[in-house]
RNA sequence: GGGCAAGUGGUGGAAUGGCAUACACGAAGGACUUAAAAUCCUUUGGCCGUAAGGUCGUGAGGGUUCAACUCCCUCCUUGCCCACCA
């Protein structure tokens, strides 16, 4: 017989959302456990990494629960972007509808798995009731000069006539039109996420409860390092070329310096020469090159000599100034100081166009003399030669001498560098947060006064994916009305990117309907910080890092009075079918909605948890599924044969089980915990459960399969909800056995096993394994050297 | 190129210094059945052996230890992230 499945998961459903049981208030007399999944981008229907995600947060929450927490388990839609838009312009809708749409469709499909969500607090930030805060926080950074408006060179898309962020760039191409992303300068708005980079950087290490790599990932993403600003000067006018480098022990061996092609410094002093045209037809080249062009293989380095000479400050020696393109002018200065014989980049462009190498690091053990040797850079630790005062000196202490004598004689300066750039936000797009700002031309950018919030997007546009931004045709968006001086004045279009919409919304969750603010601060301060966060690792470093900015500005602004949002952190693996991503564009999914037509939600939360632990990638299973229906049938069947009384074996099993069960769930080690439980039940078939066996399995097994367990709890004649039953408790005595087994080994080998009292004495359990037959045998007559015990557990005879 | 993670039966995985392979899938056999399905029970790492038992075995090689899947070193493979970052 097969359980009735459909029926249950719906009834319940209902029920518990009439009951409203999963509906939190603010309790100062209890706990407080604030659980968060990362919330979904509406695109339509589920996917089985939703699935997975939300389960897993779904079991710690009830879980919680059961244990007496005042549970937050909110749930919400990332619904502003660029595939709203991009359906529109194809389906000749609008983005809203579209939305809206897939939001009703994703609220059904999440309601049946059961999640045990505090609808009430759902929020969409496409909705003004949202956004209008992004706009709030948005001014309030403007005020504080932290949102500014600058000309930058970005990702343009030519087809779709937009900016595209970093990440909607896949290997150079536009991820929709998989045209080629060109660079374009545009005035684009950004924010100051470089002012926090210390406080980024420093508070990293108070998040002990996060995965190492996201940390590692976030590091290397701020960037920090230490080195010297060497001012270096043109021969001819003396001009400053300020060069940065984290390897100052190297600059006796700088034979050239490389300026990239942007760097403003090169039209000036290619002026009037001779090469001068053969220059700007290089660096126009390059600049024509996208991204990926430039970066490829990263082998071919290409650049001309400008005909000019630069003096190094340390030797007087002068060195000519090259132009090439494997120079950055987003990193350090732009210009670099070429040393080939320990840098591998130098060093291939110096083979290419026949430059000087001289050695100036000689590794230990080692006896490099002459740079023809060299068939790559040595880039590793060594001794100072070649390098005047310097020389013999190890290249670590080098390098901070030749700091500090830069220092003192003003030819260079310590430096801190960072990679962490300010963050562009605006977005050519109209399915986005407006940006609060007018232009005036008597009073320029003016921010929108906070009483005229929020300001809305008309809902009157066409979307025909031509003409840039189709707020731009909106007039009656575009003229508006300075705030100051009351002239005819025009409104930005721009919007903003989504990841700032994610940047602050599990805060917003503390309050959802609150219209004072972006948040209350009392209910804030009372559900903050998130106790524990769940999502994919895609999110690492973006919006894992802006939330944590948000969080640190929120909190200088006084709405807040901590530094980090998200106390512990957990990454979960990807879902995976034949080993590969499950994703659309493979073909290779599974449709969530079919498995629960077919086997029922509970069915698909166990297999899912069984299969593999959180972190790791889990592998799609079509038999692992039946096998977990078979389970449930499996315990299903229980309640018709229950005992009067179950016996002490099996009493005992049940405590360690619960032992076992809580300690697993509580570390979201959920695949052994449910192997655990599947042990208990088979014990049970071995014996038989009575009413409190079966009711604490019941109780047990309630996070993972809740309306399977909320009908059998019923069928136990109980009244209340089993997610109001309190977790079951140990009894430790009862784990205390009073026989043991003990492995016995001679020399590293296992050769017996004795059963002893528990708290027999060491010298009687030596006694005892020395006197075993076996060991004996296994010994040949020669005598024990040592003999290692570990008291009930094993013994470990050396002879 | 750099960083991180991982590598265990036919498969997903368990064990974080102390009995390698818990639990599940798959497979084989048995019970029930006219039969099948379902269910319940048993067996299931390789090799040698009728068996008792022996022996090998956690990507490869070395090391530490009475004892290593676990700790250290070198290498190989796979996955993910970052990347002309000076």
């Amino acid at each position: 017989m097969i359980y009735p499945f459909k029926e249950i998961e719906r009834r319940w459903q209902e029920i518990w959302e009439e009951g409203k049981i999963f509906n939190a208030k603010p309790d100062p007399v209890r706990k407080k456990y604030y659980l968060l999944e990362m919330f979904p981008y509406p695109s339509g229907r589920i996917h089985m990494g939703h699935v997975r995600n939300y389960t897993i947060g779904d079991v710690a929450s009830r879980f919680k629960m059961m244990q007496g927490f005042n549970v937050l388990h909110p749930m919400g839609f990332d619904a502003f972007g660029q595939p709203a838009e991009n359906a529109a312009i194809k389906n000749k809708s609008h983005p809203a509808a579209w939305t809206i749409n897939c939001i009703n469709q994703m609220r059904k499909e999440l309601k049946a798995m059961g999640f045990s969500y505090d609808w009430e607090r759902e929020v969409s930030t496409c909705l003004p009731e949202y956004y209008r805060w992004n706009q709030w926080i948005f001014l309030k950074m403007f005020e504080k000069g932290l949102a500014y408006k600058k000309a930058a060179v970005v990702n343009w898309c030519p087809d779709c006539e937009t900016t595209l962020a970093n990440e909607e760039v896949i290997e150079g191409k536009c991820w929709r039109c998989k045209k080629e992303v060109i660079q374009k300068e545009l005035e684009q708005w950004f924010i100051k996420i470089t002012e926090y980079k210390e406080r980024l950087l420093e508070d990293l290490d108070k998040l002990k409860d996060w995965p190492e790599r996201v940390l590692t990932m976030q590091r290397n993403w701020l960037g920090k390092s230490q080195g010297v600003e060497i001012y270096f000067k043109e021969k001819e006018t003396g001009e400053v070329i300020p060069v940065f480098t984290t390897r100052q022990d190297t600059i006796f061996g700088a034979t050239y310096i490389v300026l990239a092609p942007e760097h403003p410094f090169v039209r000036k002093i290619i002026k009037g020469l001779p090469r001068e045209k053969e220059i700007l037809k290089f660096i126009d080249k390059v600049s024509k090159e996208t991204s990926l062009e430039r970066t490829a293989a990263g082998l071919k380095k290409e650049g001309v000599f400008t005909g000019r000479y630069a003096v190094n400050p340390v030797n007087n020696e002068v060195m000519p100034i090259w132009v090439a393109d494997y120079v950055l002018m987003e990193y350090g200065t732009g210009a670099i100081m070429a040393v080939p014989a320990h840098d591998q980049r130098d060093f291939l462009f110096a083979k290419e166009h026949k430059l000087p190498m001289r050695i100036v690091i000689r590794p230990a053990g080692q006896n490099l003399k002459s740079a023809e040797e060299l068939t790559g850079a040595y880039e590793g630790a060594g001794t100072q030669v070649n390098s005047g005062e310097f020389d013999g000196l190890d290249n670590q202490e080098a390098k901070s001498r030749i700091a500090e004598w830069m220092e003192k004689t003003g030819t260079g300066k310590i430096t801190v560098n960072w990679r962490l750039r300010d963050w562009l936000i605006s977005r050519q797009r109209y399915w986005g947060t407006p940006i609060p700002v007018i232009y005036c031309d008597k009073c320029g950018i003016v921010g929108v006064p906070y009483e005229n919030l929020p300001v809305e997007l008309p809902e009157d546009v066409r979307f025909t994916g031509k003409g840039g931004s189709p707020l731009n045709q909106v007039k009656e968006f575009v003229n508006a009305k300075c705030p100051k001086c009351n002239a005819a004045a025009r409104r930005e279009t721009d919007t903003m990117a989504t990841f700032i919409d994610s940047s602050w919304y599990f805060l917003r969750f503390c309050s959802p309907k609150f219209r004072e603010g972006p948040f209350d601060k009392k209910e804030a301060a009372y559900w903050m910080t998130v106790d524990q966060y769940i999502g994919g690792i895609e999110h690492a470093v973006l919006h894992l890092l802006y939330s944590r900015f948000f969080t640190k500005f929120l909190k200088d602004l006084g709405l807040l009075d901590f530094n980090e949002p998200f106390q512990r952190l957990l990454t979960q693996g990807m879902v995976l079918k034949d080993g590969e991503v499950m994703s659309k564009s493979r073909g290779n999914t599974v449709d969530p909605d079919a498995i629960i037509s077919r086997y029922g939600a509970d069915t698909l939360r166990l297999f899912i948890l069984f299969a593999a632990p959180p972190e790791t990638e889990l592998e799609w299973d079509e038999k692992g599924i039946e096998g977990a229906f078979r389970f449930l049938n499996r315990v299903w069947r229980i309640r018709e044969n229950l005992a009067e009384k179950a016996d002490m074996d099996l009493a005992r099993t049940m405590h360690k089980t619960i032992k076992k069960v809580t300690e697993d769930i509580r570390e979201f080690k959920f695949n052994t915990a449910i192997a655990a439980i599947m042990e208990f039940v088979n014990a049970i078939y071995q014996s038989a459960a009575d009413r409190e066996v079966f009711s604490r399995l019941i109780i047990m097994l309630a996070p993972v399969a809740p309306h399977f367990c909320e009908e059998l709890w019923h069928g136990l004649g109980n009244k209340e909800s089993v997610f109001k039953a309190a977790w079951p408790e140990y009894d430790p005595a009862l784990l205390v056995e009073d026989q043991v087994t003990v492995v016995v080994q001679v020399n590293g080998k296992v050769r017996a096993k004795i059963e002893v009292p528990s708290d027999i004495r060491d010298e009687k359990l030596r006694e005892l394994a020395l006197g075993d037959e076996k060991v004996i045998s296994w010994m040949q007559g020669k005598s024990p050297k040592n003999c290692i015990i570990v008291p009930r557990k094993l013994v470990n005879i050396v002879v």
